[in-house]
RNA sequence: GGGCGGUUAGCUCAGCUGGCCAGAGCACCUCCCUUACAAGGAGGGGGUCAGAGGUUCGACUCCUCUACCGCCCACCA
């Protein structure tokens, strides 16, 4: 029996429950299947509103195509995060007054495995909370075991086929953290700064050209100054040379060699003429066009700062100062020297690291790139021929735009936590090597390499080091050691010799891969592809985080080993992401799917929008208008949240959301709850399926709208318009099955026959179980909960019951029309009390003229209800009935229906109320007369437009006689 | 500089391929604690669909321009 609703009660009893089943796990062989993988969480925090609508909108697909019966997964995961992960942990650190330099690499790194646990078991609690429906027991991490091999494998894979490479390059160098970035992850805002022009002495001093510069400091890197050939000023001083004022004699450039300081005039089209002074200094280290023009012009490359942005030796008297410092000291010496000619104020755009918020420096540095240009060509075509489907249609032009346009994608970042860049420099002859578990011909050999390879143990290893690592839980799932894991979820086979001791022993002194030391110490062996060498060095740099997320639709189901769960759920079904990301993840998936997968990651790609709060702003943590999803939860229920959520989803637009909102949804929940304690509250009754029943009129109406509800419905679901499948539901339960139908069926529940009863209360039951599962995907929690008490149902969850379908033998339209006439009819009626004031205590007394003589038969089954829903003390209802003066008359689709007002009647007041109700029923007549006395209407119109408005017309007209007629008797009076 | 989106009731928004009087929720007004629900019920007011043109028998819907707002991309020193 259900009493109040309490949403946290009902909400906690599920999650846990759907947490100790296996309900949402996924078949491995099963078809077909419906595939999601959710886009990992990263591991810095906690979750917020925006995770909660992707988390939503993922989950109502999800609950939807399993009730449908297909074989659903919805893979969830986190991603460590990179650079975002290590700021937490640096920022944790900071606290205790120590950087993550003080600590070093390896203890660094055990800080932030300390840290990932909480974040993501609090996370992991979030999404069970919010009642998403994943597949826990296939779990992934980027940094879990298979996962890492498989970022190698595809690292070392592309290196070989030169799609990877490394390089000089001018990189986005954040000089907080001490890294490369790539160019998604620097925002750009506009500052306030400064232009200075500089004069730069001619050799000869017989003048000087001006330049103009915001960034003066870097000029101590200049090796040219440019104009454009055509420009007439500086044409005759192409080929001379200048003094770079403040510049030692001898800078040393790259390469070691001396620069003088003396640099030349040289001419590119890459100048225009007409910005500024016409003339530009070129600083190869130091922007990315100067790199061009001096790659072009073959000049020197001169850095003048460090890692952290300071002055280095180049700079002379300003080494050691940081950029700004350096900035003023050089602007102030250049006043001195009289080389400054004026400085403007000037607003442009400065690039900011989107993590540290640090001024970007331009900074030439190797790094390792990822050449995409060559990625991009079938990247482009798939979603040109439609093979993956961008919803909203709009974001392809975004994706398209962006992968024409595409640059090399810089993947090394000098950071400590992530996937280590598999390259092992040979110090001997220079050599780059890469390593990986191919060469190892047994599954424990690769493991044990792989083990090296993730940093767990070191190249010399004990035997009990291993042996203690691999019967550790595994720290993705604690339900496996780390060898089950490797052996179930990385290679798919079982393992021989790293059971015991003994046979570890026994496998390492038969390898030729391993070099046994002393006292049960080994080696692995590493050499040198090319010299044979073992003085090697691994890279120090870790890949983009988003390099190992591109691999995620296939990385978590098997690749590169394994393939049955491949074969089953790859391409995935439905991607469903932010748009903030569509370059930095899913232009990836995309190209790293078509490479390794010959095949696309995903079919459709559903990219949701912001969740802003009521104002529009987006939401942060520093503004203090966040709106946090558990609270929300809490408050009013995950159900409630997530209809919110979903209702508000229309594809396209940002959504503004309200706590306001959320509660009204509650309500929603609250209506649910106690139209199902109405139904369920007949205990003694054993109710039937509806095919074994009498149907009265009302049942045919409400299980005809419940057809037409199921197939509108569906048709929004499947276009992933959200907002109108929750919309429709909504409007379905609260307005049709609640507002009339539990109305109608009252009379038959309390005072009914024992068989009228039964039927009623079947009906009431069929089409709540119907509304139920139709709810489900989007509120699953209270529905699952009233879905537990039905008695007549087909599963014993609703999460994995049938989904509803459409019976084309249960739409009756012709008692459908009927009631919709009905419910107009009371209407009207109510209509008038309240244009009469009469107060609703006061019961009425009705006669009604029917239309015919079915209609009449109808009514006269109904009287009782219809008494009650009007209020009607006596009910009439006789086709040879004529008004009497003590009443008044309301034309409607079942007849016209007179309404005794003896005492109350008010003849000026009745006429006004029929002269209104006319004038706008001729109103809607000239409308349509208009149209149809329009020749080109009724010729180029569509026939059946044409004939709607003739029905029309012809309703109206007779409407309008009648009322006519009401007004020539209420005159007469 | 390019591209995209928005402008509909007091507020937040729906309105898909043009076709009955433009809808919902909240807020507001009136009445009602009627045996599922006052977190509720019944009724009601409120819109020249940003502006101007155009296409069309017909435009909130399609096209053009304008205004304002927002986002994304872009190397102008």
């Amino acid at each position: 029996m259900l009493k109040e609703y309490n949403h946290i009660e009902v909400e906690n009893k599920w999650a846990q429950i759907y947490k100790n089943t296996s309900l949402f796990k996924a078949d491995k062989y099963k078809k077909p299947s419906f595939s999601i993988v959710m886009p990992p969480p990263n591991v810095t925090g906690s979750l917020h509103i925006g995770h909660a609508l992707n988390i939503s909108l993922q989950d109502v697909f999800v609950r939807y195509k399993r009730m449908k019966g297909y074989n659903v997964l919805w893979l969830p995961g986190f991603d460590h995060a990179g650079i975002a992960t290590q700021w937490v942990v640096v920022r944790e650190l900071q606290k205790e007054g120590i950087s993550r330099f003080d600590l070093g690499r390896e203890k660094f790194i055990e800080r932030v495995w300390q840290w990932v646990p909480k974040s993501r078991d609090s996370i992991k609690n979030q999404l069970i909370r919010l009642g998403a429906s994943c597949d826990w027991s296939r779990q992934r991490f980027t940094l879990d075991e298979g996962f890492s091999r498989a970022v190698r494998e595809a690292f070392i894979k592309m290196y070989k086929e030169g799609l990877i490479f490394k390089a000089p390059y001018i990189v986005n160098w954040d000089p907080k953290e001490k890294t490369a970035i790539s160019d998604l992850e620097v925002e750009y805002y506009e500052e306030k700064g400064k232009i200075w022009y500089i004069r730069y002495p001619l050799e000869d001093e017989s003048g000087y050209v001006v330049v103009a510069t915001t960034r003066p400091e870097t000029m101590l890197g200049d090796t040219a100054v440019a104009v454009n050939l055509n420009d007439e000023r500086y044409k005759h001083l192409i080929g001379k040379k200048v003094k770079l004022p403040l510049a030692p004699e001898k800078r040393l450039d790259i390469e070691g060699k001396e620069i003088s300081n003396l640099i030349p005039i040289i001419a590119d089209e890459y100048v225009d003429p007409a910005f500024g002074s016409g003339v530009v200094k070129i600083t190869p280290a130091h922007d990315p066009n100067d790199f061009e023009v001096g790659k072009r012009h073959n000049l020197p490359i001169v850095i003048v700062m460090d890692e952290s942005a300071s002055m280095n030796k180049n700079a002379s008297e300003f080494e050691g100062l940081y950029r700004y410092d350096a900035r003023k000291k050089i602007i102030e010496k250049l006043k001195e020297l009289n080389l400054l000619e004026k400085e403007e104020d000037y607003i442009h755009n400065v690039g900011h690291s989107q993590r540290s918020k640090e001024v970007v420096e331009p900074y030439l540095s190797t790094q390792w790139f990822v050449d995409t240009k060559k990625l991009a060509e079938k990247a482009i075509k798939v979603v040109e021929d439609g093979n993956i489907r961008f919803i909203p249609e709009g974001w392809t032009k975004t994706y398209l735009n962006w992968m024409y346009n595409i640059r090399e994608w810089c993947i090394s970042r000098q950071i400590w936590w992530g996937h280590r860049i598999p390259v092992w420099y040979c110090k001997d002859c220079n050599h780059l090597n890469t390593f990986n578990d191919e060469s190892y011909e047994t599954v424990e050999e690769k493991i044990l390499f792989n083990l090296y390879a993730d940093g767990k143990i070191n190249q010399i290893f004990c035997i009990d080091e291993v042996l203690e690592i691999l019967n550790n839980k595994n720290f993705t799932h604690d339900d496996k050691t780390n060898l089950e894991f490797y052996e179930d979820v990385v290679f798919g086979k079982k393992t021989e010799y790293l059971k015991d001791k003994n046979k570890l022993i026994e496998l390492l002194e038969n390898s030729k891969a391993f070099e046994k030391l002393y006292e049960e110490r080994y080696k692995i062996v590493l050499k040198c592809e090319r010299c044979r060498s073992e003085n090697l060095h691994q890279e120090e740099d870790v890949l983009d985080t988003w390099f190992s997320s591109a691999l995620w639709p296939f990385g978590t189901l098997g690749w590169p080993s394994r393939d049955e769960e491949l074969n089953t759920f790859y391409p995935t079904s439905l991607l469903i992401t932010g748009f903030d990301i569509i370059f930095f993840w899913v232009a990836r998936m995309i190209m790293m799917g078509l490479k390794f997968t010959e095949d696309i990651p995903f079919r459709d790609v559903y990219i949701h929008a912001l969740v802003r709060d009521e104002k529009g702003e987006k939401m942060s943590k520093t503004k203090g208008n966040v709106i946090d999803p558990l609270e929300m939860a809490e408050k009013y229920g995950a159900d409630a949240l997530r209809f919110t959520l979903i209702a508000l989803a229309a594809q396209g637009r940002d959504i503004r959301l309200s706590e306001k909102r959320i509660e009204g949804y509650k309500h929603f929940s609250n209506k649910i709850w106690n139209a199902s304690k109405f139904v369920l509250s007949n205990t003694d009754i054993d109710v039937k399926d509806i095919e074994d029943l009498e149907l009265s009129v009302e049942d045919k109406w409400i299980i005809t709208k419940l057809n037409k509800t199921i197939e509108s419905s569906l048709k929004e679901l499947e276009n992933y318009r959200y907002n109108e499948y929750a919309n429709i539901l909504y409007d379905f339960f609260w307005h049709d099955y609640c507002d009339w139908y539990i109305e109608f069926s009252k009379e038959r529940v309390y005072k009914g026959t024992e068989k009228e009863k039964i039927t009623a209360l079947s009906v009431l039951n069929y089409v709540l179980r119907e509304s139920l599962k139709l709810l489900h995907p989007i509120m699953p929690f209270i529905t699952e909960e009233i879905y537990s008490y039905l008695k007549n149902k087909d599963s014993q969850y609703i999460t994995v019951a049938k989904y509803p379908q459409v019976k084309i033998s249960f739409i009756f339209e012709e008692e459908f029309l009927f009631i919709e006439n009905l419910k107009e009819a009371i209407s009207s009626i109510r209509n008038v009390r309240s244009d009469f004031s009469i107060e609703p205590t006061r019961k009425l007394n009705i006669r009604v003229k029917p239309k015919n003589i079915q209609i009449k038969l109808k009514l006269l089954k109904l009287q009782n209800s219809i008494k009650s829903l009007a209020k009607i003390e006596n009910l009439e209802i006789d086709e040879t009935i004529e008004k009497k003066d003590s009443e008044i008359v309301v034309v409607s689709d079942v007849g016209e229906v007179y309404i005794n007002l003896e005492g109350i009647i008010n003849i000026e007041k009745e006429i006004e109320r029929q002269k209104k109700i006319l004038s706008e029923i001729e109103k809607s007549i000239k409308i349509a007369e208009s149209k149809l006395s329009n020749e080109n209407f009724i010729n180029k119109a569509p026939p059946n437009v044409v004939e709607k408005e003739k029905l029309l017309y012809q309703e109206l007209q007779e409407k309008k006689e009648k009322i006519l007629n009401i007004l020539k008797i209420l005159k007469n009076n």
